[in-house]
DNA sequence: GGGGTTC
DNA sequence: GAACCCCAACGCCAC
DNA sequence: GTGGCG
């Protein structure tokens, strides 16, 4: 038989690929090992002796499309193999872009291929073979080829499948894919293969739209229709008015006007002051969103473009199948328990908080848990506070707050402190039921100032925040606390330090709060300058990105009046919710990391602790050198 | 998350 | 009642 | 005075 031939035969035999069933939460998260999910084209890459095909889902050839995948395919090392991945097009972020895959005929971006399967290996059908295996004799034969080349091996990982969701979203993937231990192969939609996704997408149909401006035309926003079954009617589903060009906005309307109608096709559809243009449902849209209202509408809908394969009848609403587990399925909202947490109602309890991947009833149990090791490092101290705010691309991340206004649960404390133009009433957590009160409110980092509300103007502490470039590597962070820690005793000063859940670190020094803001700030910019003078190629005290690089900052500027720093044992606004962590200096080694301890982790570490590795620290009667006031 | 406004 | 929209810091320092 | 930065 030829290598034609017998290509075609192992097309035959395996082309048929599995596929993974949408779900919102792993239910048994041990029982899985996790894949990110990449958007592309999912491609068989079948090799037999000289001959190479790359073939899609309905089979069709994409040898030529994909020249140099396929060119890399032929060097596996293997006479007769078939790898099943996804062929993606990668934007300037590294991310795959199903967009730009379909447009790459215009612009020309290179493609990967991530395999994550082999499904036959010289002459043996491997389906009936348990995915570790699979996965083994996949690295043996792909981990030959060039390393240059298009291929790369999909990784999979073990973990909460929350925490590696919230890191794909963060990295703006479209979500995981959770394949079952030891589970075969087998074609078609099957349970042994989950896909959780970050945002939800689907087709809907177009039933007509808010121009741009009244004068012109151009599509604002387009109206939305999606049936609840197949063979249902159309009802409203939302708009969605973001995600379209300018171009695509006049296209749009031009397209949609000669299907123009008086009345609306569908019955529910808000009537948006009778500026809205209803159609004949005609063009179907794809369209991302986070998730269903109660109300069987869309949130935060974006625009993805037009399918046309698709008709408005086959727009049916998907939703994922819930989780089996109790603790992670989002029931009905109304009927969901408010679990009380030392006396604080905790509202959503199993919402996950981006992009920690943390659940809120999680947060609030984590304060409680630390609540009697973290307090002490809180108490009485105003509070500057992050939460995440979710939305468009600008106006999403990190959200300080600082004033109370008029938020904040009662169990905190408010008070009022001058600040340079004006007067701000600061909140202050003086009990544990504070803390969850905090994460109640959604709050993901907790930041305290260096001086307490009864006497703001003297600082009990001052801190040295060490914050590294990312190119400089853990071991001279280490080097340079450790030089801080020197030096300051050379000034007769007693140091404690901490990780931060970030990268750096914090050298903290407690005072007898005598010094005022000036002398404080004073005699820290001294110290930073002092090191970047000894040392100007390791160190600087200077802000901007550009001359940091290599360097660490010294960053002096903590000890300013107002400012504040992140507190011990409080979350950071990152995947897998890291904790800023007090250790003894002998646990700050080259093993170490600054995000070694997260959520979880830290309540272990605490448990088993034996002696408080900042004794002394509290007790500390220390006032800065002479020379310095 | 909270508050105000709109439908 | 719910859906939608907007809001939620400050101050230093380099340029 | 503005903007980058923590
Ligand atoms: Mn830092
Ligand atoms: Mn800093």
């Amino acid at each position: 038989m030829g290598s034609k031939d017998r290509l075609d035969a192992i097309v035959e035999r395996v082309g048929d690929v599995q596929t993974a069933t949408l779900v919102k939460a792993v239910p048994e998260p041990h029982a899985f090992t996790y894949e990110l999910k990449w958007d592309g084209y999912r491609i068989l890459g079948v090799k037999a002796g000289a001959a190479v095909r790359l073939v899609s889902r309905k089979r069709q050839d994409y040898t030529k499309e994909m020249a140099s995948v396929a060119r890399d395919v032929a060097t596996v090392d293997a006479d007769e193999c078939v790898l099943d991945g996804e062929v993606c097009a990668l934007d300037e972020r590294g991310v795959p872009s199903f967009q730009l895959l379909q447009n790459r005929t215009r612009r020309r971006s290179s493609l990967v291929y991530f395999v994550f399967d082999l499904l036959w290996l010289d002459g043996e059908d491997l389906r009936g073979r348990p995915i570790e295996e699979r996965r083994k004799l996949l690295e043996q034969v792909v981990l030959g080829v060039n390393r240059k080349g298009s291929i790369v091996i999909s990784s999979a990982s073990e973990g909460d499948p929350r925490a590696i969701l919230a890191l794909a979203c963060e990295r703006g993937l479209e979500g995981i894919v959770a394949k079952r231990k030891g589970s075969t192969y087998s074609a078609g939609k099957k349970p042994t293969w989950l896909k959780v996704k970050c945002r939800a997408r689907q087709e809907f149909a177009v039933i007509g739209y808010l121009p741009l401006m009244e004068t012109r035309d151009a599509v604002g926003g387009l109206l939305l229709g999606v049936k609840d079954s197949p063979s249902g009617p159309l009802h409203y589903a939302g708009k969605v008015g973001t995600g379209f060009d300018e171009k695509t906005r006049v296209a749009l309307a031009k397209m949609l006007e000669p299907d123009r109608v008086a009345q609306p096709v569908v019955k529910d559809v808000p009537r948006f002051d009778d500026i809205a243009r209803h159609v004949k449902p005609r063009l179907v849209a794809e369209v991302e969103f986070t998730e269903w209202t109660e109300g069987g509408h869309i949130r935060h809908p974006s625009f993805q473009g037009l399918r046309e394969d698709k008709t408005p009848d086959e727009c049916v609403k998907e939703a994922p199948r819930e989780s089996a587990s109790p603790s992670t399925s989002t029931r009905a909202k109304k009927n969901e328990d408010r679990p009380e947490v030392l006396g604080v109602s905790i509202s959503n309890p199993s919402r996950v908080l981006t992009p920690t991947g943390v659940t809120k009833l999680e947060l609030a149990r984590y304060y409680e848990a630390v609540g009697e090791h973290m307090l002490p490092h809180v108490k009485g101290r105003p509070l500057t506070l992050v939460r995440w705010a979710e939305g468009k691309e600008t106006e999403k991340g990190g959200v300080y707050l600082r004033h109370a206004k008029a938020w904040g649960p009662d169990v905190l404390r408010r008070v009022k402190i001058r600040e340079k133009t004006k007067l701000g009433e600061y909140l202050v957590a003086d009990t544990v039921a504070a803390l969850v009160g905090l994460a109640q409110m959604d709050i993901l980092e907790i930041h305290t100032w260096s001086s307490r509300a009864d006497d703001v103007e003297h600082p009990d502490r001052v801190v040295f925040d060490l914050d590294p470039a990312p190119d400089v590597p853990w071991k001279e962070v280490v080097r340079a606390a450790k030089l801080v820690r020197e030096r300051l005793e050379a000034l007769g000063l007693e140091s404690w330090v901490k990780t931060t859940g970030g990268k750096g670190l914090h050298v903290l020094v407690p005072l007898v709060p005598e010094a005022d803001w000036d002398e404080c700030l004073g005699f820290t910019r001294a110290f930073a300058q002092m090191m970047v003078r000894d040392d100007p190629k390791r160190f600087v005290a200077a802000v901007p990105k550009h001359v940091r690089s290599g360097r660490i900052l010294v960053d002096y500027l903590r000890n300013n009046r107002t400012n504040t720093s992140v507190a011990a044992y409080s979350t950071r606004a990152r995947p897998k919710a890291p904790v800023s962590v007090p250790i003894a200096w002998d646990e700050l080694t080259a093993d170490l990391r600054s995000d070694a301890w997260n959520i979880h982790t830290v309540v272990d570490r605490l448990r088993r602790q034996r002696k408080d590795p900042w004794a002394g620290y509290f007790r500390a009667r220390q006032r800065l050198p002479r020379a310095a006031r």
